[in-house]
DNA sequence: TTGAGATATAGACCGGTGGTCGGTATAATA
DNA sequence: TATTATACCGACCACCGGTCTATATCTCAA
């Protein structure tokens, strides 16, 4: 066999990319080794010249998903002009955006990666962005206690709270996709309703009057979900492909 | 190898309950199969006989979590005296008392499946448990929203977020428990704080005045952490323990 | 220019895994 | 009693994650 040398760093997100790849479509435990060695192109050696195991490149892969997740609002973050509710908004509305615009691999990213047999390679990676997040928003909640906007005396729970709370939002919605074409309006209104639960529980919870926290516009579940399915013609178009399928 | 035949009924509860030990203790990934029938004495051919697979076993024994869990409390569901609120309290109680006065044995698996190792098993009897209890949380909020007692637009999504709490209640108190002895009593406040922010959330959220969801007493946390680390005198003989390991 | 590490790659090999299969002893049924 | 269904056995299998030895290629000081 030729001997094939790379820059390593390449070597390195070459193997992320496709381990990732491999993950998604068929679970961490499913994906063996050997079908990431060979969609990579390279060797058992190799693999374990770059990571100490399968756990580890588990790990690196959920690092590396937290750090592009971060990257994505950093601009909000370090935002001097947003106060602490308009931070905290910006943060939802940018997931919620995220939803809607983000290419359409992203979305079947997130559709997979709700799926069981995902459900360790999601669980690191939602530990991993839970590192990284958490901080961030806790330092928002406690500047907006400072400042009298928001009243908690436990800026670390809520902050716990608000994720939980997007991760909901995720999880409802990946669910909801996963149903029949004809349960999709169904769906949606359930999915609208749990949104706007999630808002008004978060003022609650913030001492903020209701209807301070917007997490997305009214008809943007449907927006994200006709979106997602790569059809802008509205639900009339979604069940054609449903007969079709 | 004599060849032992018993009832088929008592066979399968067998296998679910070395299965369960083996699964606690290292995990559903590392307890291998082997290791499992040969716990309970048995063939290979005679587990696949009883389930189609080691996924299929796990999801036997997520099953029997909760159904047992459940039946833990059908006195509180059943009680004709009680109110939605009071109903609802007594649940949380109840999930509350179940931590302090139970075997130490149940401690013992609370305590072991939230370790990462058994993040697949604690999923699947999360999922089991979620599925029976989301019906009876439902009613009892609709109940409450019918009486005038709640006010919400969504009892499944308030249904939801008190699963949701609950299981942090357990989560944050498994993560308290793995620190150290010397942090103990840190752990502590911050966990009597985090349920304290969960109940006036709940609260909030069901349009109730503060105070009116009662999770635990004050101090119940410190009760249960002494009283799991078998400790009855306290946080003095804790320290002595710690020194001595 | 050389040659001695350090680094990057290859792939045979290993113990162990979940699962299959052909067979047999026992129980139930007719 | 003959037949069928059930309960059980254990050898066997493909494949898994991981180890190891060998070797090709790079780096850089002498």
């Amino acid at each position: 066999m030729p001997r094939i040398i790379r820059h390593p760093e390449l070597r390195r997100e070459e193997l992320l990319d496709q381990a990732q790849a491999l993950f998604l479509m068929h679970g961490y435990d499913r994906a063996s080794l050997n079908d990431i060695i060979a969609a990579a192109g390279i060797s058992k050696g190799a693999f374990y010249h770059y990571f100490a195991s399968k756990e580890a490149l588990l790990e690196a892969l959920a690092e590396r998903f937290a750090r592009q997740a971060l990257a994505g609002v950093q601009k909000i973050v370090d935002d001097p002009n947003l106060d602490p509710l308009g931070r905290l908004n910006a943060l939802l509305a940018a997931s919620r955006q995220a939803k809607i615009d983000t290419a359409p691999e992203a979305w079947a990213l997130f559709e997979t990666l709700f799926r069981p047999e995902n459900l360790v390679l999601f669980h690191r990676i939602n530990l991993a962005a839970s590192k990284s997040f958490s901080p961030v928003l806790v330092e928002i909640i406690k500047q907006g206690v400072e400042d009298g906007a928001f009243r908690t005396f436990d800026p670390e729970g809520v902050a716990e709270i608000v994720m939980q709370f997007g991760l909901a939002t995720y999880n409802v919605t990946a669910k909801a996709l996963a149903g029949s074409d004809a349960d999709m309006d169904i769906a949606i209104e359930a999915l609208e309703k749990r949104v706007r639960l999630y808002e008004i529980a978060l003022d609650r919870i913030l001492g903020l009057p209701d209807g301070s926290i917007r997490i997305g516009e009214p008809g943007f579940v449907r927006a994200v979900m006709t979106a997602r399915r790569g059809n802008p013609a509205g639900p009339a178009a979604a069940s054609k492909r449903a007969a079709r399928d």
